[in-house]
DNA sequence: GCCTTTCCATACGCATACGTATGGAAGTTA
DNA sequence: TAACTTCCATACGTATGCGTATGGAAAGGC
């Protein structure tokens, strides 16, 4: 058995960076055609290397396949929560990061994710979580633009499966109507 | 090569059952796990088969796959729209619709179905139809409760999208509850 | 009673993919 | 420079899964 340690700190950069090329490669493979289109040696071919590397990196898939799982949360909670310069207002605020989930197409592999750990307790639960700190951040939002408990709930639950809908309709739309659109919803939502 | 004949109509019943037990066991098995666990040879396992009946039956996995997404878009349309005495006021008919879309559990597999046509236009072209078909109907349940076509048509895609989203999220609710924040999501497109 | 059709089993070849064993190159440390 | 660590290539065994070739059972037509 090689001291593989994905635990304790690594000091070697080019571990961190191999190792992330990695899921990098395999986040690019989900999004291209879901979880079965992540393999090994598949993944291997794309970064010029062999199993080898990847074995050496990970233990086996199914670990590999949780780190990944991981990376792509990490990723989307940056991506969706630590993005700055929103208006002041809050009712522009909610605007705001409505159009920017539709334009930055956030959770474009939503789908492949939740087809994939549907029916797997222990990932459903990260997905869990990553729904309820999304949940969260809207609400607060709702919360923000004056609406009470339930009412910025009932708002925020609105919302969030509108955007997470919004990726999964395969109806061809342009970018503009899909903002348009958005935005009208955000405004039934936003009228009291 | 066998006079397999998928196009002119089949006369034994025998046949016509047989197809469709390999087709309800690849909606099983998709709704199980996504289209990766859709297997020839562990469909037969399941059916109490070999595989010389697959190949009789169907000439190889793709047609079979195209035939599974075209069965899938004739059950769940019936199921959907199909659906017979519903209240007769217009505003109720939504509710109860609303309902039956939490309470059946409508499209529980339609993240399976999407990551998997998603990469594939002309599959996705069948779920296209489906999403617009299920539209035009919620749409004309807004039209009818006296809504403008433009206001009628951004409620139905919110309820859409909110049904959708409702099937993908993974945090564990009591069906009271989801039922509770559906209708309290009509409450919200019904007023004007 | 034969012949054809319908339907499926068996057996095979082949490709893909996982995981392991082992060797080796390149750098690091002593 | 010798030993050691890091990282990856090569080669192998095994499992799974697709598709085909072929045989055969069961049932109905003639």
């Amino acid at each position: 058995m090689s001291t593989r340690g994905s635990e304790e700190p690594r000091k070697s950069v080019v571990d961190r960076q191999s190792k992330k090329s990695w899921l990098d490669a395999a986040l690019k493979a989900l999004a291209s055609g879901g979880i079965d289109r992540v393999r090994v040696e598949s993944l291997a071919k794309n970064l010029g290397v062999t199993k080898g590397s990847f074995y050496w990196h990970f233990k086996d898939r199914e670990q590999f396949l949780d780190e990944l799982l991981n990376f792509w949360a990490e990723q989307s909670t940056q991506t969706v929560i630590a993005n700055p310069n929103y208006p002041t207002d809050s009712k522009a605020r909610v605007r705001a990061v409505a159009d920017d989930i539709v334009r930055l197409d956030l959770g474009k592999m939503d789908p492949h994710i939740r087809s994939w750990t549907q029916y797997d307790k222990r990932r459903a639960k990260v997905v869990a979580k990553m729904d309820k700190m999304r949940f969260e951040f809207l609400r607060d939002l709702f919360v923000a633009a004056g609406f009470s408990t339930s009412g910025a709930d009932i708002r925020a639950q609105s919302l969030y499966r509108y955007a997470l809908g919004e990726q999964f309709i395969l109806v061809k739309e342009s970018m503009s109507r899909r903002l348009q659109r958005m935005q009208a919803h955000v405004d039934l939502l936003l009228q009291e």
